[in-house]
DNA sequence: TACAACGTAA
DNA sequence: CAATATACGTTGTA
């Protein structure tokens, strides 16, 4: 049995924040209140660099990497290995990796691109090696990139990733032979054996459905034998059924992808096996310059694999799973846990009882390189595959889900988070398939179709599918029919949502043969991650954001960190306020008003279009007001909404718009080029993603030269500076630099710049640190008003109650205030007034509604307590 | 339109 | 360190 390893999806974090925050990259100073920084008129301190890129940060940022290169080298590694204890932490912490002086170096080591580190299971990956382009190949089928940033890459053996890659039909061996023939040091035994032994039982045991009855099936009945043996497995079988079945195994034949080359005929039978696994990296060999005799016998290795038509699988032995959820997915983790990883596979080709849908890409459609390498990873031999592909926001998520489905052939759920992607969805579908739109159905609040034929498409949103309380008579008639038969395949669009705990309930409650996952960022700040590998199924491919960037997929991107001193005044207060008054502070910091109206009005005369994203709803107000722009943040009507954007996406006037997070995902705006962020939420590496993500599919990005803009504004020496590095760990990773901007040249001489004498931002100050009290003030006036008006009796409120809600929306327009009076003051209509009258204030009803829901919490816990006694 | 329920963050 | 508090966003239903 192998070894037991955890998957360590959620894992990458914690190591590239760890090797930003012990630097190398962008300098940072983290001293909050250091006083030799941050002078006294409120300027910036270190002035002298130049708009862009600072020649002495982007000097100091490649002799790091130099230095980091030069750590790895022999004469380096050995010599640390005998020195002191000091020294060896000291090369620890800089390059984040363990220290590798054990191993010897064959003697053509330089010439190959590979370190192994036996104790970690990374591998570390040379860049710069003329082999690096093959050996990415191959890395990225049997381990999970951690980092992919310009010189050294790194990667984890994990058992998920090996099984994985036997998944896609490498062999045990071809990975060991390999693995070793690309490192520079022979490879570890204990590598050897962890792959060898941890893919022995892979690909063994497979959860199929069949007749809305979930399955365990292998072929090798004392694998089997063992499980039911298992107390946790047993509990969750069906107990009349805990005999095993035992059949007669089918024989099958490989499948073709619509969309591709090879579909079109352009490609032979043969060449396709050989290219599903050596052309894994979408830019193709034509470009090395080191090919040789080692190329040519790295690939005869990867030729050698797939004849693997195994004979002895006559039989197939199986047990039934209990239906619901829960079971299925603890029967499926004790599994992994046992050293048998669980693989759901559908025969879509032999499937006779699930009506075929008549659905295929149209001619013109054409995947991309990296799509269809995608595509034969789920693919891998005739069968589909469950599991993720994870594509960058613009790489096309959608055309894969659409060519999946059409290799597929069989009814097809699509699960998104928005009814606006329910739409999006259809529209591709109908874009990129010729089925016919009376087969593709879309189940939201709005619209419940269903298709007329025995099979089709339909297109919902999770909370349509989880929902747990009533539903209206159409809903329920809708599930009941998605419940009741069988789907070939499960689309999950943004599948890093699934995890939570309501979400997670689909995959039991519907019955689907295959399930793809696809999203952009892979990333949760909490540990659910890993369920996903329960849940849907491994990471079947991830690509490189920065190959597709070079490639002209999606577009090149400039980021940078503006920061911002503190003026004094905010300043202090700042060191005064405790918690959450000091976020508004850092946020309304005049310096970085002034930064955020210099970059849009430098932009705006390049002919950029500008987003301009904030968490803070007071800060999104009030900078759009002050700038004159539109701004769209939750409250924002539907209507309104959608003039914003049709003017922002047609109009030559509207070039700016200010977005709360409502603008984090599934916006699709290609005219945006430019993106200034002036407050996020903490440290969240998956909206920073995603934000950058919103200017990825930027229209112009095939241009000669074109590069579309990222920015940070970073309040100095404030918590932003800590949070903004953990943040951008992940595009770090993914082989993004963070330029440090520290004085944006010129800004003293934009004409019309906002508070730039003491008064105005003393001003500014005054309005800022109100805002919270007059919010409080505001609430206490509504208390007494409604404490007041309950007392009487309805019809004698008049005149006086009607003053009520009105003077407050007066008091708060002028304010531009709280978050939470964007209910009032959308409710000016008499209507409004009127009902409040008879219903109580919806903030305090909701806070008793919390009181209420702890104090019953807390009862339902004292009686637990009670009982167990 | 209001409400309820939920997700996401450190 | 965990559970809690909080603000903002979303959805579907009445």
């Amino acid at each position: 049995m192998p070894p037991k390893r955890k998957a360590t999806v959620s894992a990458r974090g914690v190591g590239s924040a760890k090797r930003l925050a012990s630097g190398t990259a962008t300098p940072r100073s983290r001293s909050i209140g250091s006083s030799d920084e941050y002078t006294e008129d409120g300027e910036y301190g270190n002035g002298s660099e130049a708009d862009g890129p600072p020649p002495a940060e982007e000097r100091r940022r490649v002799s790091n990497i130099q230095k980091a290169v030069k750590a790895m080298s022999v004469e380096n590694l050995k010599s640390r290995g005998k020195g002191p204890t000091k020294s060896k932490h000291e090369a620890t912490a800089s390059i984040g990796f363990s220290n590798l002086s054990y191993l010897d170096l064959k003697p053509d080591h330089e010439k190959r691109p590979l370190w192994v580190d036996a104790k970690t299971d990374k591998i570390i990956l040379e860049n710069f090696s003329p082999f690096a382009s093959r050996a990415k190949d191959f890395l990225t089928t049997i381990a999970e990139p951690l980092s992919r940033p310009a010189y050294l890459h790194e990667y984890r053996l994990t058992s998920n990733s090996l099984y994985a890659a036997i998944s896609v039909g490498l062999e045990a061996e071809d990975i060991v032979d390999t693995l070793d023939k690309f490192s520079k040091t022979p490879l570890p035994e204990e590598t050897r054996n962890f792959i060898m032994n941890s893919s022995k039982a892979y690909g063994k045991l497979k959860k199929v459905l069949k007749n809305s009855k979930y399955y365990l099936e292998t072929p090798e009945n004392s694998i089997l034998q063992e499980l039911v043996q298992d107390a946790v497995i047993s509990a969750h079988l069906v107990s009349s059924s805990k005999d095993i079945i035992t059949e007669k195994a089918v024989k099958k034949g490989p499948a073709v992808i619509p969309g591709t080359r090879e579909a079109a005929g352009l490609i032979q039978q043969v060449d396709r096996q050989n290219n599903a696994q050596s052309d894994g990296g979408p830019s193709g060999h034509a470009n090395d310059a080191g090919a040789g005799k080692d190329d040519e016998m790295f690939l005869a290795t990867l030729r050698e694999e797939d004849d693997d038509e195994d004979e002895d699988q006559k039989h197939i032995h199986s047990v039934e799973i209990l239906r619901d959820s829960a079971s299925l997915e603890r029967v499926i983790e004790r599994c992994w846990e046992m050293g048998y990883p669980v693989l759901e596979e559908y025969d879509h080709e032999n499937d006779e009882k699930n009506a075929t849908l008549d659905i295929n890409t149209t001619s013109k459609t054409r995947l991309r390189d990296y799509q269809e390498t995608s595509l034969r990873k789920m693919f891998g031999n005739s069968r589909a595959r469950s599991g993720m592909i994870v594509l960058p926001c613009g790489a096309g998520k959608t055309l894969v889900g659409v060519a999946a489905a059409c290799t597929i052939k069989k009814g097809t759920l699509v699960l998104c988070t928005s009814s606006m992607s329910v739409v999006q969805w259809r529209q591709e579908f109908l874009k990129w398939s010729n089925i016919d739109p009376d087969d593709i159905a879309i189940f939201t609040a709005e619209s419940k179709q269903k298709f007329s034929r025995s099979t089709g498409i339909i297109v919902s949103t999770y909370s349509m599918v989880t929902q747990t309380r009533s539903r209206s008579y159409d809903a329920q008639k809708m599930m009941d029919f998605m419940t009741e038969r069988e789907w070939g395949l499960m689309i999950l669009d943004e599948v890093h949502v699934v995890p939570a705990s309501i979400f997670r309930k689909v995959t039991g409650q519907l019955y689907t043969h295959c399930k793809l996952g696809l999203t952009a960022t892979l990333l949760r700040e909490d540990d659910k991650i890993s369920d996903l590998n329960l849940l849907v199924g491994p990471k079947l491919y991830e690509a490189n954001w920065m190959e597709l960037s070079q490639q002209g997929h999606i577009a090149t991107v400039q980021c940078a960190e503006v920061w911002c001193p503190m003026t004094t005044e905010f300043y202090q207060e700042y060191l005064r306020e405790k918690s959450r008054k000091r976020g508004l502070l850092y946020v309304m910091n005049p310096r970085k008003f002034q930064a955020c109206q210099f970059l849009i009005d430098y932009h705006e005369k390049r002919g950029d279009k500008t987003i301009v994203f904030s968490d803070n709803v007071y800060a999104l107000q009030s900078y759009a007001k002050k700038l004159k722009k539109f701004f769209i943040y939750g409250g924002t009507g539907q209507v309104e909404r959608m003039r914003v954007l049709e003017n922002f996406q047609h109009s030559e006037v509207v070039n700016t718009i200010f977005l709360s997070k409502i603008g984090d995902t599934s916006l699709d705006l290609p005219e945006a080029t430019c993106l200034i962020q002036i407050s996020s939420h903490y440290g969240s590496r998956r909206q920073e993603a995603q934000r950058l993500g919103r200017i990825l599919r930027a229209k112009r990005r095939n241009d000669e030269g074109f590069n579309a803009f990222f920015y940070s504004l970073v309040s100095k020496d404030t918590q932003e500076m800590y949070y903004s590095a953990k943040r951008q760990a992940f595009l770090v990773d993914q082989g993004y630099a963070f330029k440090v901007i520290s004085h944006l040249n010129g800004i003293e001489n934009l004409p019309g710049l906002a508070y730039s004498t003491a008064a105005e931002r003393r001003e500014l100050l005054q309005d800022v640190m109100l805002q919270n009290e007059e919010s409080w003030g505001v609430e206490q006036i509504q208390d007494d008003l409604f404490s007041g008006r309950s007392a009487h009796p309805k019809g004698k409120v008049t005149a006086l109650a009607k003053k009520g809600p009105k003077r407050t929306a007066g008091m708060l327009s002028d304010l531009s205030g709280a978050q939470d009076m964007a209910y009032i003051e959308y409710n000016k209509s008499r209507n409004k007034e009127l009902k409040v009258q008879t219903k109580h204030n919806p903030l305090f009803r909701k806070i008793e509604r919390d009181r209420e829901k702890r104090k019953a919490a807390r009862l339902e816990q004292l009686k637990e307590v009670r009982s167990m006694r």
